[in-house]
RNA sequence: GGGCGGUUAGCUCAGUGGUAGAGCACCGGCUUUACACGCCGGCUGUCACAGGUUCGAAUCCUGUACCGCCCACCA
């Protein structure tokens, strides 16, 4: 059943029928009735549910859509879900301070919790489970307004299929897929060195890296060798007491004589040795570093290269830890002399004991000069405050090193768009540095699904974890209990423990294809669905969650997880920085989407290229308002009168048809190359070329000025491009598009097929090279005719007594075809066309202005 | 330090070998029975810079500058 046109079409009030229409009518829900290849599956990028959303997300998920939309019109089965990435530490941060209260893992689960109305003070401890509830139902309420925001936008989401990145099937799937891991040797656990925050007191991956430029200062200090000083320049002078060694290039001259002697640590008087390592750089400082255990990643490089023993300094919670100086560990010449030193910096920070230390160097004269004030990168957590520290913990890992040649073919077998961001990619695992480590010591997160016995001394047997029946799957090692134990062992000699780590969130978000696709639960819907067609992602994260999705897919399944991957740009301040969040609150997403409508806003978001940045511009917005209302007012003329209807015989008709089967050729072939954007702008200037030119040329035939054969051709004509410009509009704007269709088609445009060259052929009689001449020929008449009219500063209304045209033979006869529709769309009296250069000589009507003037 | 993008009108951007483009902004005109939430017209450029290839370069090559991003073991 269709609307009809009408009266007065607007945009207000047409959004919110739509989107309640399409949730009722199920229009964008996912049917399992195609096989693969009419199948197109997209693994959705689950935004982070503790932020807001911003426009960067409107900007990369339009885009998104825009794809799916013109995919499932082209006919194939959409899969799109929708995820939500609640898991980990934004989260936990907030849970924290909205209910006061704080995780403890030891703790047993307490059924009947419910948090205070008021967040108490100090917090509360409750068990991890208890702490997990309140996560969920913090995002519950977040998800619930992100969905609000989607669906305002008008993604075309199957909501049916939505996923959270802590919800059931998500910790199922990752404690599934590490057990595989495990049991192949791909996910293994030791205690090492690792990347630390002492903030969060967690282990980071590389992945989570980023460097940030800050104050330091060069240290010069000096080290003695018998009767002889040894100048170290260092950033870290508070380490000089896990200083393990120094080290200097092997061909290095001034130090080649002292490989193998041993200096001795200022202030806590440590002999150790000097050794020789290519990583040491003769250039830098004194040419001869100290190596602490540790002060950055090449200490680690060194350590474990030159077999060095440990003197840790700092504890997981970044404080000084209590040192015995004279002992075997924490050998001294003077020990007496060491303790008094270092028990000045025995539970400081790093930051705290450095200061102390710089003090104690000078008044001992070990410093030389003053320090250097310097800025340098230093590595932190992208979400810490405080730099890195290196700290030795047991952690779990995932073997990558092993596989970095196949990732990169991965990489290579991926089809990127742009292409160029395939080079980041492969950047990043050329440049990994070791496997890639999966646990981190936080609570909100996919547990390992994991105990360890307890021995009879009381320590953990970590070399023999138990692990659950993965039937069990997910379970939580700290309130489920091990097979063949019982709730009262845990923690017990003889017993068991649960390992109290949680996953990285990257170790469950890089298997987004397996938790959406049903992987081990539904195997008809992921053999429907893997692997996807699509990913789309912005640049930032290609590191993280594009690399780790590839690994697992890789590990798991020994295939790329998808064919495409589509990546977007930012959204970039005119200045063009990366909108900041301050910047990106002032204006919601939601407030610009009310203003310039979901359509207007998504037309904006449209003319970002993939991978291009993109400014934020209202302006865009707006153009794309008055787009949809322009659709709206050229479809109301265009459908205005249906009768009658006939054979398509004029030749500027079958012009427009042609023009518009090759736009659609265009344009389809540009949507399959994921460049949404150039099909918008051509279909854009064709629309309003369409309006300006084409309209005002048939205008008149259309009232029968011709006769009813002739306005036939007019209307067959109308319909059918305003059909197929339709649904060339609809992945852009589905909001004004589906309401045009609606005036006169049933079913929703959106589940319409995309247009055909075929099918405006066949309605067109034939190509017509011709008519697409004729109408161009009759367009440039008609803007001459203007102009003549605007120079003159006359009415449009104005008539022109004698047009006079030359052109060559071929135009000239075929625009003696569209003599009747040139004539009354210019309103010329008389109309001369011959052959001969291009010429448009327009005579206008005696003006009246000049009479009224007169009159007055 | 290595890599990847970018640099075209006041602004946002198209344009990959053949006479520099669009939209916005600006200026001017016009109530024209689809649209004043409109229509028509106009103005606007050392295509970052320097070389090279070519009959011909915004476009291809080399180098430089600046902007942005990614990566890196800067003691």
């Amino acid at each position: 059943m269709t609307q009809g046109v009408p009266d007065k079409p607007a945009l207000e009030g047409l959004e919110e029928k739509w989107r309640a229409r399409w949730e009722a009518d199920g229009t964008y829900r996912f049917s399992r009735s195609k096989p693969r290849d009419a199948i197109y599956a997209i693994d959705t990028p689950p935004p982070t549910v503790s932020g807001a959303l911003h426009i960067g997300h409107v900007f990369s998920f339009t885009h998104t859509d825009v794809i799916a939309r013109f995919q499932r019109m082209r006919g194939r089965e959409v899969f799109y879900p929708m995820g939500w990435d609640d898991n980990g530490l934004p989260t936990e941060r907030r849970v924290q301070n909205y209910y006061g209260v704080r995780c403890d893992p030891a703790l047993p689960y307490d059924p009947s919790f419910t948090p205070p109305e008021t967040p108490p003070k100090p917090p509360i401890s409750v068990s991890r489970p208890n702490f997990i509830e309140l996560c969920a139902r913090l995002t519950a309420e977040d998800e619930k307004a992100f969905e609000d925001l989607w669906r305002y936008l008008g993604l075309s989401v199957d909501w049916s299929l939505t996923y959270a990145t802590i919800g059931r099937t998500a910790q199922r799937v990752s404690q599934l897929s590490f057990l595989r891991l495990l049991d192949r040797g791909l996910a293994y656990q030791v205690e090492a060195p690792t990347l630390w925050d002492v903030d969060f007191r967690t282990a980071v991956a590389q992945a989570e890296l980023e460097d940030r430029e800050v104050a330091g200062a060069y240290h010069r200090v000096e080290f003695s060798l018998d009767s002889r000083k040894i100048a170290i320049e260092t950033t870290r002078p508070e380490l000089i007491p896990s200083c393990v060694a120094l080290v200097a290039h092997p061909d290095d001259e001034r130090y080649k004589p002292l490989f193998g002697q041993h200096a001795i640590t200022p202030l806590f008087g440590a002999r150790v040795p000097i050794r020789a390592h290519p990583l040491a750089e003769p250039d830098r400082g004194s040419g001869i570093a100290m190596i602490c255990t540790f002060g950055d990643i090449t200490d680690v490089t060194w350590w474990r290269e030159l077999s060095l023993p440990v003197r840790a300094v700092i504890q997981p919670n970044g404080a000084f830890k209590p040192v015995a100086w004279g002992s075997a560990e924490w050998p001294s010449d003077d020990p007496a002399r060491a303790q008094q030193f270092y028990d000045q910096l025995a539970g400081l920070s790093a930051q705290k004991a450095r200061a102390r230390v710089v003090e104690l160097l000078r008044e001992t004269g070990a410093l030389v000069g003053e320090p250097r004030p310097i800025t340098h990168a230093v590595k932190f957590y992208e979400k810490g405050d405080r730099p890195l520290e290196i700290v030795t913990s047991r952690q779990w890992f995932i073997k990558t090193m092993d596989f970095r040649e196949a990732l990169v073919e991965r990489g290579r077998a991926l089809k990127w768009h742009p292409a160029y961001m395939r080079t980041r990619y492969e950047n990043w695992v050329n440049g990994l540095t070791g496997d890639w480590c999966v646990s981190r010591q936080r609570f909100f997160g996919v547990a390992f699904p994991l105990w360890y016995p307890v021995k009879r001394d009381g320590t953990m047997d970590y070399a023999s974890p138990i692990k659950p029946d993965v039937s069990r799957l997910p379970i939580d090692p700290s309130s489920d209990v091990p097979p063949g134990y019982t709730a009262s062992q845990r923690g017990q000699s003889g017993g068991f423990v649960g390992d109290p780590d949680v996953m990285d969130t990257w170790a469950t978000s890089s298997l987004t294809p397996q938790i959406a696709g049903g992987w081990e639960s539904d195997p008809d819907l992921f053999n429907r669905v893997f692997p996807m067609d699509l990913r789309p992602q912005a640049h930032d994260i290609i590191r993280t969650w594009l690399f780790s999705t590839v690994l697992r897919s890789h590990l798991e399944h020994d295939s790329l997880p998808w064919t495409n991957a589509a990546i977007s740009g930012f959204v970039v301040d005119p200045d063009r920085k990366k909108m900041s969040k301050s910047k990106g609150n002032v204006v919601t997403p939601k407030a610009l989407l009310v203003e310039h409508g979901s359509d207007g806003v998504r037309y904006w978001a449209a003319s970002g290229r993939p991978g291009m940045d993109t400014t934020f511009d209202p302006n865009q917005m707006k153009v794309g308002r008055r787009l949809a209302i322009k659709i709206l007012n050229a479809s109301k003329f265009a459908l205005s009168n249906a009768e009658p209807r006939g054979a398509v015989t004029h030749r500027v008709d079958r012009g427009v048809l042609t023009s518009l089967a090759r736009l659609v050729d265009e344009n389809t072939a540009d949507l399959e190359a994921y460049d949404y954007t150039r099909a918008l702008d051509r279909t854009e200037k064709f629309f309003w070329s369409f309006c300006d030119n084409y309209l005002e040329l048939v205008k008149s035939r259309r009232y029968g000025e011709q006769g009813p054969a002739a306005a036939a051709s007019a209307n067959t004509a109308l319909h059918a491009a305003l059909s197929s410009m339709l649904r060339l509009f609809a992945p852009y704007l589905p909001f004004v598009t589906e309401e045009v269709w609606s005036w006169w088609q049933s079913g929703s445009v959106h589940r319409a097929e995309w247009p055909s060259r075929a099918v405006l052929i066949a309605v067109a009689g034939g190509e017509d090279d011709r008519g697409v001449v004729a109408l161009e020929a009759a367009s440039l008449v008609l803007g001459e005719i203007r102009k003549k009219k605007s120079e003159e500063r006359r009415p449009l209304k104005t008539s022109a007594r004698l047009v006079k045209v030359t052109d060559t033979a071929d135009r000239v006869a075929l625009l003696e075809e569209t003599r009747a529709d040139l004539r009354a769309a210019g309103l010329i009296e008389r109309l001369d066309l011959a052959p001969g250069d291009f010429a448009v000589d327009v005579e206008l009507a005696q003006a009246e202005a000049l009479s009224r003037e007169s009159s007055q």
